[in-house]
DNA sequence: ACGTAAGCGAGACGGTACGTCACGTCTTAAG
DNA sequence: CTTAAGACGTGACGTACCGTCTCGCTTACGT
């Protein structure tokens, strides 16, 4: 898996070989843990260096940038915990899945998603790393999600997988980065509601 | 009117008199200035003290963050600029609104915005001038559009505004912020589409 | 005193003020005692900072290198300790001083000055510090001996001050440099002797 | 002949083999260049090892620190330009050796003397190198002159070859080191001057 | 002739210091 | 009492070079 390049993003590259693969592991534990503990702004590179034992020059060896190694490590740590929502319809899978991911953004590992989110767009190098070790996953869940609404027939075939998980999850990004409005579960309800209902009358 | 208060948001205070206007205005032209020159990074606070000349015990004294100053200095140069489109429609009105969004987005101003709302994420001090001088208008500008659509019949009238605003907008943001996809006028299209008509299949 | 040039070394500026002198104070006490205590490789600024309490950042605005630091508070604390010799006779006091210097040299402090000359070498930035801090001194005093000697008959009024000093101090420091030979008190003689009397027969 | 202990410097021993002797023929022209091009900072032993073709390791199982590579290679290189002056008289020689080692000191190649000369300060390890490469060479060769201006009864006897040598170019080295003058050959004939004729007037 | 061990190229690694940058606080003197 | 000017502590950044190390490859030697 060492510096296996993620779909849709390129090569990403790293050091390989026996020893790579002791210091990827160490330093992304090593991050995590930080994240968990202080979030984004304690991952500096020379904790991440002091608490892994990795000297920061190899740690930029195999990183571009910290938010790299912080956006590989939280991608790692979360990517255990995805169980698809199976309530016999879509909507309600749909609606359920907005709902977790809602509760998922207020929670502590929220705060450190949106400090990641916030992070990509001050650094482009790091970036492609949020995206394939965290973003990608997550979409490929939902969109799995939505192909099943579609082939069930619930779901409106001509609407296109990235713009439907767009609007589903969009507006949730939205509050969470803005701060102008809550993640309650009732917001969420309301916004999937909307989503999949649409904001114009019809019939 | 200076240090007025912006509705919700409690109270944005600075010092008042004649030579702080002055003051303020200086510090809100030169940042206006460096944002547009090199965005947010190039807004230093140091650099901003230099070109307004007005020292950096000044500023602090008027904004808690830099990222309120530069969030109060976008959205004053942005307020000038919201033309409503009025197309005989409201879904015409919205989904042109969504076009131009897009487009603003996809702007030089909106890689600032997109800084900005960053820079939000780590400073809650600065966030709520973000929000105060800059979102609220916009929010307000939508937020008419909406209403004016509920009340030609087009809108579902059991839509909240907020949510009605998130659900048009968030996906455009989690775009910006992630770039996980671009940001053309025919995807500000898909969205405007799948977000009014809704995700599943009625009728 | 603060920001005073030394004679003939153009300009070594610092800053000024009050909370500039209690900086700069504090930075050449900790110096010194870490010259003391491990050399110039121990004067790192890192250390200087953390010992002095003084940032790294204000260090460097000070002085332009490391070597500039140390050479100022080695020649700082040298300054105090130059008791010139008062034999009688022009010969036996530069024989004295010569003998002095040499054992100065072979002393741990001697360490230092070859450390501090060797990194004039790489650090120009650094150099004319050294020289104006330590080595203008120094070679002040030997001045005032020569022209003592020139004064009262016994030394050859053709040759130039410098020059003299250069013949009676140059072959200690190639010894200390090199280490090709050590610097006993004999040695010291001997190479006094060598350089008054000079290396050819006359008569 | 590799790995041949120096005369007076103990054992500096290199493996040995065929394939030792391409490794330091390769080594040694690379550091003489870099040496050439960019002095002692442009030798790094990543520089050496990659101009060269050989291993960082190897480099390291055949000298024991870069001081000890570059002042070999070095000193292979001065090796060859050491023509001894003939004048006729040995003040002449003597004078005229003075003259050209000043002029070496204050070309590029002295440069690069200097830095290794320093080098040797932080170095002990290296410092053995330089003084069997180059040092003992020059002073052989100075020696030589020495001893002839003895044998034709110009030179005081009574004075060591160590210390006439030192007496002659400690000067030069004092300058060149520290840069508090210059190097031209006026200042050499006043140098040589002043320590064959002696400080001290006599008669 | 054929392993088998030494010598080697490649380059990852830990370590240590570097010099820089921006933030936000503080001090001083001028108005 | 507000300012301008700017020094200061703090904390992190990313880089550089050192000297050690691990890994296979390939040479050349010994049996």
């Amino acid at each position: 898996m060492t510096g296996k390049a993620e779909p849709g993003e390129g090569i990403l590259a790293h050091p390989t070989g026996a020893r790579s693969l002791r210091v990827r592991e160490a330093v992304l534990r090593a991050t995590r843990d930080l994240l968990w503990e202080g979030g984004l702004p304690a991952a500096t590179v020379d904790a991440i260096s002091a608490r892994s034992g990795v000297s920061k020059a190899t740690v930029y060896k195999h990183w571009p940038t910290k938010t790299a190694v912080a956006a590989e490590a939280f991608g790692r740590h979360m990517a255990e915990t995805v169980p698809l929502p199976d309530t016999g319809t879509a909507r309600g899978d749909l609606a359920e899945h907005v709902r977790q991911v809602s509760a998922f953004y207020a929670s502590p590992a929220g705060a450190v998603f949106a400090q990641l989110l916030a992070a990509c767009v001050t650094d482009p190098e790091g970036a492609p790393y949020f995206r394939a070790y965290f973003l990608h996953g997550r979409r490929e869940a939902a969109g799995t999600l939505w192909e099943r609404a579609v082939r069930q027939g619930e779901a409106d075939p001509s609407v296109d997988v990235e713009t439907a998980i767009d609007v589903l999850f969009g507006p949730l990004i939205f509050r969470l980065m803005s701060g102008h409005m809550e993640l309650t579960p009732g917001e969420a309800d309301a916004i999937s509601a909307a989503a999949l209902d649409g904001l114009l009358r019809h019939g």
